[in-house]
DNA sequence: CGCGAACTTGAGGCGTGTCAACCCCTGTGG
DNA sequence: CCACAGGGGTTGACACGCCTCAAGTTCGCG
């Protein structure tokens, strides 16, 4: 047996399981048997990696050897371009993937940073690519994260190309509190982890138009706002902004 | 054998061979030894079909069971909100695959359409996942195509969160012409193949500024423009354009 | 506890959207 | 051959949403 796979290539490194993990029903290994599942521990062997606060998880740039899980933690992707522009392009939390960005070119193409300390399943891609030839449902769950990761992307398009500041903040909050409710977290009270800036980025906004929307949403009685403390008393509301009551 | 794959499913199917095609090397098959490819083609049953000029090849809520080679021809990729807003994410031209959005959901969440009379090659997805599993470099193949569609996804997302519309439509121009020179096409003398509305809906302008932005470029001596017909007199100066040079 | 980062709010300017008029090109049918 | 219709494109005037710049406040981390 390969014992380099062993060794931990970052300070932090253990051997982690996907069939005794609590995400197993949100993350890469959806759909899999137990049986599928305790072979894939068996073949894949995934270390995890910590993450601290604001620390990268990679870089555009850097090598691709890895996918990366979210298991514990917060993080956003941006891409750069030439000319010093920066554009965040999305949140990531638990369960989540990161890293498709480098399969293509076998070099990441964006930044990953965490958003508070954190911690990841580092999964070799070769090894995935192996294993995924082998096990149908893993190939087919690869795929469909991919593609959905397409979609998602689509859908930002959309709403960079053709949304009101009010309907792209409704918007992102609506999807942020859907992925956190889906995970067990309240729906109506939200500790953002990302600046106003970061969100401004990532919806194509200053950060001062993502502090003045936040401000009249409360003033519609939308929702309270306390720096990065959200409670959003009408979701019902926030979904007619997003489809365009406002205009 | 199951000679069901041999019935036309659409009017003007046939057989087709990725060996003997002259996309071969900018398409699905990139990379693939002779004795693969001709391997694939003996697996691998597509057909090839025709939509005309301003035909669907597929909406958002169709069954997914195929991803599209372009072969011939030319299409546009169009997201559409519950609330009856569009925009379009992208155009394909000959070598460049359709269909990776139904992926994830087993339903395409996308319109695809034909800007001019077109032929794709249909490849069945169940038999592409089989064949991918036995076939090391075709997997390796479709995941860096979909995950240089990704990067592509947040290329646009930068363009569409932090540029003017000189900087967009300078990137739209300068990222059509590599594709079609890398076609063999000229990089200069262009023929669009889509409205000014399809442009400003990709860009995130109106059509009127689309316009008045082609005529800004003629008058600043970086192209000329008639209609569809578009001649780039001054790449470098584009290139600076998108750069930021005005601003 | 103190400092810097993050956030809020205001005033004014600018880039792009909106609305409207007009032109051009193409295809069609008398 | 011309008249006509209609979609696509151009251009102008004006409106408006968001950005920019600036000042002041609050928060949170070391």
């Amino acid at each position: 047996m390969d014992r380099s796979v062993f060794r931990p290539i970052h300070t932090n490194a253990c051997e982690v399981e996907c069939s005794s993990c609590n995400l197993r029903e949100i993350c890469l290994p959806v759909g899999l048997t137990r049986l599928e599942m305790e072979y894939i521990d068996s073949r894949l062997v995934a270390t995890r990696r910590k993450v601290a606060r604001g620390a990268p998880l990679y870089q555009a740039g850097d090598r691709f050897e890895s996918l990366y899980a979210v298991w514990t933690g917060f993080f956003k992707t941006a891409v750069n371009s030439q000319d010093g522009r920066s554009q965040v392009t999305g949140f990531q939390l638990g369960g989540e993937l990161l890293g498709l960005d480098g399969i293509g070119s076998r070099r990441h193409e964006v930044d990953a940073t965490a958003l508070e300390d954190s911690q990841v399943c580092v999964i070799p891609f070769e090894a995935l690519e192996l294993l995924s030839a082998e096990v149908a449902s893993l190939q087919l769950q690869l795929h469909r994260i991919m593609s959905r990761e397409i979609v998602r992307n689509q859908g930002v398009m959309l709403l960079l190309g053709s949304m009101y500041a009010e309907e792209r903040l409704a918007a992102f909050l609506l999807n942020l509190t859907n992925r956190l409710q889906a995970r067990g977290f309240s729906a109506s009270s939200v500790l953002l982890r990302m600046t106003r800036e970061e969100i401004g980025s990532f919806l194509g906004l200053t950060l001062e138009t993502v502090s003045r929307t936040f401000s009249k949403f409360q003033a519609d009685g939308l929702l309270f706002v306390r720096n990065r403390q959200i409670r959003i008393t009408d979701p019902v509301g926030l979904q007619q902004v997003l489809n365009g009551a406002a205009h």
